[in-house]
DNA sequence: CTAAATGTTAAGCC
DNA sequence: GGGCTTAACATTTA
């Protein structure tokens, strides 16, 4: 569930509920989630990997997934209790599970540099390489992970986006040639909306070229597979056709 | 069935 | 306190 363009799958799959009054919540969150009882969802809106529901009193709600989050939208899982279910008028509901919830009470756009979701509107490339720049000795497999650069980039965006550039994932930034690192910023985005395209057509995983792979599709020899960087993320990358910097 | 996985935060240590 | 590493959490699939 969790890498960005599905909370922006996420966004238009709720639009249903926009507008309308939460008129019963249930849910183990231990937040104080009565305070939700008759608010109006005035926006739905997302940062990255952040999923957030704008009350029309002043405050928001801030839903991240983690790893193993889900949601469902007028049908619940018989087998789960609900971190946070939000119910509207004519039985509608909007469930939501094993995430983290809380309040947001200042103004999202004080908050979020939404220039820095590779999701949104207000994308700056610019800013990426400034940022990317600042950091010259950070990995490039560490570099795609960090939220503040590509806010909404996981571990599947990262592995194909080294993949589709060609670059070696313990390539440090500061190495990588001007016009590469352009490429590593303009692929963020690039492939994370051909992510969203997929994943709606349900055909993400076969799409992948390097993630959870074995074959190299370029070279046709066996893929390297490691935990990489500070992060220890999965890594997957062909030692012939991805360049070490 | 055990392990690992699309992620982040808090705790612990020097 | 800072900076770093590890642990914890939670669910589904291979």
């Amino acid at each position: 569930m969790p890498e960005g363009p599905s909370i922006v799958i996420l966004k238009e799959q709720a639009t249903p509920f926009l507008g309308r009054r939460i008129e019963r919540v249930s849910g183990n969150t231990t937040i104080d989630k009565e305070r939700l009882l008759g608010q109006r969802i005035e926006a739905l809106r997302s940062w990255g990997k952040h999923f957030l529901v704008e009350m029309d009193v002043d405050f928001s709600l801030r839903v991240h997934f983690m790893l193993f989050g889900s949601y469902r939208i007028n049908e619940q899982k018989s087998w789960a209790t609900p971190r946070l279910s939000l119910g509207f008028d004519g039985g509608s509901e909007f469930n939501l599970y094993s995430c983290s919830v809380r309040f947001i009470d200042v103004p999202l756009d004080l908050l979020y540099d939404w220039k820095a979701d590779v999701m949104s509107e207000a994308w700056d490339p610019k800013l990426a390489l400034s940022r990317l720049r600042a950091h010259p000795d950070t990995l490039a497999c560490d570099a795609l992970l960090d939220q503040d650069v590509f806010a909404g980039v996981g571990n599947i965006i990262k592995n194909e986006v080294l993949f589709r550039i060609r670059v070696h994932p313990l390539s440090k930034v500061g190495d990588l040639p001007a016009a590469k690192l352009r490429e590593l910023v303009n692929e963020a985005r690039q492939y994370s909306f051909d992510f969203y395209e997929w994943k709606k057509q349900f055909v993400l995983k076969k799409h992948w070229l390097a993630h959870t792979r074995r074959t190299c599709v370029r070279c046709q020899i066996p893929l390297q597979k490691a935990h990489l960087g500070v992060t220890h993320r999965r890594s997957f990358w062909c030692g012939n056709c991805q360049v070490h910097y």
